[in-house]
DNA sequence: AACATAGCCCACCAACTCTATAGACTTTTA
DNA sequence: TAAAAGTCTATAGAGTTGGTGGGCTATGTT
């Protein structure tokens, strides 16, 4: 399951697109437009920034601002960021993986079963971005 | 990802599978054959029974034995029963739906992306059982 | 320079879940 | 009736999640 801190960060993201390349958009308006806590969103912002996708500026006139084009990021891009691993074990994880202990993966049914459904999901999590969260974004 | 308690689950199955119609198998020899912690496992076998999937017999001679052809039993069955929900959001499962606060379904993106993913993986664990876990269980 | 603004950073906390264990109880068989 | 083996309840430690508080730093304005 998608943590509550994922679709802060999905909500967030989703209303900075509606303000791509409109200029710095306060933490606190998203968090209130967005019905988000404010400290809470502080962090989550800071760290899709930090993992460049977001920009910000401080100061008067300052907040957050999309780096890329909404279209540039892909939902297994954050989810991987704020979620943690996509696949459903560490052994068939490609960003997180860890080898089983007391299992050897070449002969792992549960292994393989869990490939397949790593790759049904990437299938669909790579190949969306952002921009398909807009409303009218297929268009 | 499927707890450490779902990979044990599993693991166990797959033990009766292959002592399935051969009568009880004992909590101890499970945990030894699969080095799962004896009191954990009881928890999870004893669960497992409650749910129909498998039966037991007390006293000398008892066990734990499948209820049901081991191609009888689903991933998704197991999955959910000791792992919890397959979908990603609790306003697209299937078995555990719970509405979103602050969100209309009918016009969330992500909404629709997680059912997408959500129907991927159904796809997948409603039509393997764990008989697919076993070495050779395709042929 | 001084001040306000707004993000940055650190530390902390409560609640919950996950993993695991302990111990007593019940049922069955020999 | 004694041993075997599952059943049940409770609990505890570790880790994660969701959230908060307060001070620091950089920036823009006057």
């Amino acid at each position: 399951m998608l943590s509550k801190k994922s679709q802060y960060a999905f909500k967030a993201l989703t209303y900075l697109s509606e303000k791509y390349e409109q200029g710095p958009v306060l933490i606190s308006e998203i968090a209130k437009k967005k019905k988000i806590p404010l400290k809470f969103l502080e962090n989550i912002l800071l760290e899709l920034k930090k993992a460049g996708i977001l920009d910000s500026k401080k100061g008067k006139g300052g907040g957050y601002f999309l780096q890329k084009a909404p279209d540039q990021i892909t939902m297994a891009t954050v989810i991987r960021l704020i979620n943690g691993p996509i696949a459903m074990l560490p052994c068939v994880s490609l960003y997180f993986y860890e080898r089983c202990s007391n299992c050897n993966e070449k002969v792992c049914g549960l292994h393989d079963m869990m490939v397949e459904v790593r790759d049904a999901t990437l299938n669909i999590v790579d190949n969306r971005t952002i921009k398909d969260l807009l409303v009218g974004g297929k268009s």
